[in-house]
DNA sequence: TCTTGAAGCTCTAGTAACTAGAGCAATTAT
DNA sequence: ATAATTGCTCTAGTTACTAGAGCTTCAAGA
C-alpha cells in the first residue's frame, strides 16, 4: 500500500495526472486511508505503466481505455486490439508524410532569404508553394 | 464590403472560426453595419489568407500572430521572421524523427499476433521495445 | 410596404489531455 | 506537541476551434 506520492514516482506520472486518470474512469478507484487519502497497490502500478507507455506511443486515453478493458476481460479478442494498434500505426504513418511535405515546404521558405522576406511572401501567396500540404488529417496528442 | 458568410465563402475558413480569430485579436476588428453586423474589406481577406495559409503549415496562432505584426510595422525585420519559421521547421523535423521511431515500434507490435496478443505484452512491459521512443517534445496543431 | 426565410449577433459550453493554484485536512518526523 | 510535508477537493486555464440557444437584422418577393 503506497500513497499517491509514492506511486508518482514509482511510475513516473503526475500526481495530478493521476488523479485525473481516476476522474475520467481509466483506473481504478483506489481503496481511502481513514483519514480520506488514497492508498495504492501492484495493480494500480501496472496499469499506470501500460497507460504511460502507450500514452508514450501516442494512443489516445479512448484507445487506451479499450485495450484495457479487453485485456482485463477477453485476453483472447486478439483481433479488435490489433485493430486499435493497426488504425494507429496508420495515423502515424499517415501523418509522417504530412510533416515531411510541410517540412519540404518550410525548408524552401527559410532559405531564400536575401533582400525581401520570403517566408512573408510565402505564407501571403499559396501559389508559391511548390507541394500540398493541408492538416486535414491531423489531431495529435500532447504530452511529456 | 461583404459580410462575413461571404467572407467565409472566399477565404475558405468558417465563420465561427473568423469570430473566433477576432476575438482572440489575431485579426482586426472591422466596421458594423447600422444594424450591427460585421463589414468586410479586401484587407481582411489579405490577413485571413496569411493565417489559413500558415496554420496549413502547422504555425501556432501566436506564432502568426507575431508574424502578421512584423509584416505590418519592420518590413525588413527579416531575422525574426526567419527566426521564427526556423524554430517551426526544427520543430516539424523534431516530430518526423520521433514519428518514425514510433512507427517502428507499433509496427513491431502488430505484425507478431500469432498466439498471444503481442501488443498487449509489449504495452505492458518497455523492455520488449527496441527503440526509444517519447512523446516529449510534442504539442502539435489540431486543424481540419 | 409587409412579410418571411436566411444570415448574423452574443454568449456559453464542449473538445483532449492534462496543469496549476487556492484553501483546507491528514500524515510524518522531530 | 508541533511543524513540515503531503494529500484532499474544486475550479479554472491551456490550444484552436466547434456547436448550440435564443435573439436580431437583412434582402427579396408579393
Amino acid at each position: 500500500m503506497f500513497s499517491i506520492g509514492e506511486l508518482a514516482k514509482q511510475v513516473e506520472i503526475k500526481i495530478t495526472t493521476i488523479r485525473y486518470y481516476e476522474q475520467i474512469g481509466l483506473i481504478k478507484e483506489p481503496m481511502r486511508s481513514l483519514g480520506n487519502q488514497r492508498r495504492y497497490n501492484e495493480a494500480h502500478i501496472k496499469q499506470l505503466r501500460f497507460a504511460k507507455h502507450a500514452r508514450e506511443l501516442g494512443f489516445t486515453l479512448e484507445a487506451i481505455s479499450s485495450l484495457m478493458e479487453m485485456e482485463a476481460t477477453a485476453k483472447n479478442d486478439c483481433g479488435k486490439i490489433d485493430q486499435i494498434a493497426k488504425q494507429h500505426l496508420q495515423h502515424v504513418k499517415d501523418k509522417i508524410v504530412l510533416l515531411i511535405k510541410l517540412q519540404t515546404e518550410l525548408e524552401r521558405m527559410v532559405s531564400g532569404c536575401d533582400n525581401k522576406c520570403y517566408v512573408i511572401e510565402s505564407l501571403s501567396d499559396h501559389h508559391l508553394c511548390t507541394t500540398e500540404h493541408k492538416l486535414t488529417v491531423l489531431e495529435d496528442s500532447k504530452a511529456r
